[in-house]
DNA sequence: GCCAACGTTGGC
DNA sequence: GCCAACGTTGGC
């Protein structure tokens, strides 16, 4: 069954029009180095899912696209690159700490979905990226809030 | 640039 | 295993 994910980027390091202008509109999602959004990625996030696309600590964060989960959970090579920013030295290559998957864009938002514009909204009260103190890079949105979301893009 | 919230590290 | 110190995230 599809599920629904949200993910967050700082436009500054891997923007929504840095993934249009990638190669078929996909990138790996590398670089998560945090213990439960790698639970994510590594054991829940399947092909077929679909993303919200958001930018973070930047002048407007909000939701900027949307896109979907073409290769589910692999090692993040990353970490075994000793001159790589995501180098980890703790990460061994015969049992990986951190992993990644890969994302295509679906669709890039006409109006995004502001985060302000997303406190405003009622239905969107449970959602993860609203609670107090939310750091989580990769978090699940139910059916709902993804649908709430690009309604609200659609204005 | 500030600072609250959070996760990780490391001494004990 | 506790917890203080530290580093990072991310909204404002």
């Amino acid at each position: 069954m599809t599920k629904y994910w949200l993910m967050k980027t700082e436009p500054t390091t891997f923007s929504i029009d840095d993934l249009e202008t990638s190669e078929e509109q996909t990138t790996s999602w590398e670089g998560v180095r945090n213990y439960q959004a790698r639970n994510t990625l590594r054991d829940e996030i399947q092909v077929g899912d679909r993303v919200l696309f958001y930018h973070s600590a930047c002048k407007e964060p909000a939701v900027v696209g949307t896109a979907t989960v073409v290769r589910s959970g692999y090692p993040d090579i990353h970490a075994f690159d000793r001159r790589h920013k995501y180098f980890d030295p703790k990460s061994d290559p015969a049992k990986p700490t951190w992993y990644m998957v890969d994302i295509q864009l679906e669709q890039k938002l006409d109006t995004p979905v502001t985060l302000k514009a997303m406190r405003g909204q009622a239905k969107l009260e449970g959602m993860v990226l609203l609670q107090k103190g939310s750091r989580l890079s990769v978090q699940p949105v139910k059916k709902k809030e993804f649908d709430t979301v690009l309604k609200m893009a659609a204005v």
